[in-house]
DNA sequence: CACATTCATAACTAGTTGGTTATGGGATCG
DNA sequence: CGATCCCATAACCAACTAGTTATGAATGTG
């Protein structure tokens, strides 16, 4: 079973699937035929790309008539980012011990 | 040429790679055989993706008789923060254009 | 020197992946 | 109804990847 975070990196790690999320993050809602249109990739690629961002939870899709409308989710990358807080805590944690340490010196 | 948060998404997306920079992050520095241990992967493949990791930028080498040690580049984690709030900001972005919206509904 | 240890590299392989073209299923239009 | 448009899926392929074993270079040890 992969791990949230792990759902993502790998979602992310392409570029045209982070392009395309990023244009859904910057520019809002959009169709298939939209995203398409300067992907520089097929319309099937951008259809299968689309299904891993939703199998991550990246993105919503929302069917109207004959076009699918997809969107960013956000709040999806929370895991990530708490990853890399997790990441960093660590760091700060280290950190604080020099301060504790050099406090202790001052004295 | 590979843009900075590409490297590193790449970096990361691997779960054995990711394992091993969680463990250098968590308990500082180690040595390939210290890393190796547990694992559950040759060494060579150790080697390897420490090596990958070395590229991204994510960790740091040092050289102590025939041991080789390694630790986390926390910092090099930067890029990938900054892409997560850039890709929020714009949420909240809009998030003050519906609170405008309803400020100026109220009046 | 002979031997052991530690790591990196080479060479190879099986599996994954990101792209393509072809096709089909609904929805809309005339 | 017939034609068209939008999208998803299928089938296929070239390229990459993550792992393996084998080997060697460099360092330490008896």
């Amino acid at each position: 079973m992969a791990s949230s975070p792990d759902l993502l990196f790998k979602a992310l790690a392409d570029p045209s699937r982070r392009a395309i999320f990023e244009r859904l993050c910057l520019d809002g809602e959009q169709t298939v035929g939209g995203l398409t249109a300067g992907a520089g990739i097929s319309q099937p690629a951008v259809s299968k790309h689309l299904g891993v961002l939703k199998q991550a939870g990246l993105v919503l899709d929302r069917h109207e008539g004959r076009q699918t409308h997809y969107s960013a989710q956000q709040r999806a990358l929370a895991p990530l980012v708490d990853w890399t807080g997790r990441m960093n805590r660590f760091w700060e944690a280290r950190f604080d011990d020099l301060e504790d340490l050099l406090k202790r010196m001052d004295q």
